[in-house]
DNA sequence: TGTTGTGAAGAGGTTCACAGCG
DNA sequence: CGCTGTGAACCTCTTCACAACA
């Protein structure tokens, strides 16, 4: 099967998103024009992604709203539940931790460390920060498939690959820093502090940047 | 001048990280491959995205890295700062809120907003939550520049629209809805959500997506 | 008739390769 | 000689336009 463009999978998160809503509201049926009107996209777009994955619509009336949820669901993997440690429990990875937004899309936290000494062994919700030290033991122990990475950006790297050493293949990368890591675990990056400055890049010059989302 | 795509933008954010860190470090001058090495990119993508600003290097010795870092800063309009307000003092938002690093960027934040009345008048390290409410009277008596908006996705939209109304321009939507705006309004969306179904899918499909980050 | 699915065209971003210059 | 700056080639993603079909 052909690679897929990361926007494309992106973009199937996005729809996705939007027909569990329309499912939920009892709609049967959903075209590509008002998926696209939805996502922010156009609906030759909406085809051409839904495309890459098969023909799930209907010419003449469109999509079926609760076959293609599924659909999407499958082709993104969620229909399993996810293993996800978090790594650090400063003022983000406590948020996260506690956000319950996760374990309703199938991202189970089942762990949060920390290498602090004050913060180990407090409760947050129910988890109690571990030790990092305990990561290499847990890790092949308990299995988790994905870290979320919230550590300082100078220890970034070496707890990345403490990680991977352990045997995690999927990381959700928070540090400001491009990690290097084996070709074989994939890697996301999270970085507000980019994403603020991309803001003031287009506050500043409106005339050259695009307006685009 | 020519429009810059956002893949450049980012990658410059990238690069000033890495450059402030060598300035610190006495570093003087630096290579396009080594830049390309740390924002893992390649040296002619980082040759390329600087000569759309203009030529800052030396040939057959590299870039002069703190004028580079000047540069660099004032492309991404950080040679100024940046006022900004947080909407919904939840997890996000007041881990956000308590964050330095973006005041340290020159991102200050002046002030939270939330529709909660229990949460509104407790102080978050110095700020205190304020009504919603009073967002239209502020927005043009403070004047912030951006608006970072974590507010639960079905008020998110409406929210966006107050704001916009009351005349912010630039907005870090954490909320997982595609924002509908009039095009004079800068949008940056932040989704964690989106980005654990990327990894979802490239763990789910090792072979069909790519490694790339 | 209305909307999908899809080759083909177009646009945009990345990589190549080398001239230019310190 | 080494490294930048850049036009050209290449590639990937998006948009177009229309045949296929419920």
């Amino acid at each position: 099967m052909k690679r897929i463009a990361d926007s494309t999978v992106r973009r199937l998160s996005v729809y996705l998103r939007f027909l569990e809503d329309s499912v939920t509201h009892g709609v049967r049926t959903i075209s590509s024009q008002e998926l696209a009107r939805r996502g922010g996209t156009t609906s030759a777009q909406v085809r051409k992604d839904l495309s890459f994955f098969g023909s799930f619509g209907k010419r003449g009336l469109g999509y079926p709203a609760a076959e293609l949820t599924a659909s999407l669901r499958d082709i993104l993997g969620l229909d399993r539940e996810w293993r996800v440690i978090i790594i650090g429990a400063g003022k983000i990875g406590t948020a996260l931790a506690q956000y319950h937004g996760f374990r309703q899309r199938g991202f189970d936290i089942i762990a949060v460390y920390d290498a602090d000494a004050r913060k180990i062994g407090s409760k947050w919700d129910g988890l109690v920060v571990r030790d990092i030290r305990e990561v290499e033991r847990d890790v092949p122990q308990e299995l988790p498939d994905i870290a979320v990475l919230t550590v300082p950006s100078e220890e970034a790297q070496a707890v990345a690959e403490r990680l991977v050493g352990a045997g995690i293949e999927g990381i959700l990368n928070f540090a400001p820093v491009q990690l290097k890591l084996p070709a074989h675990i994939t890697v996301r990056n999270v970085n507000m502090a980019m994403e603020l400055e991309g803001l003031s890049y287009a506050l500043t010059n409106r005339e050259r940047s695009g307006e685009a989302q």
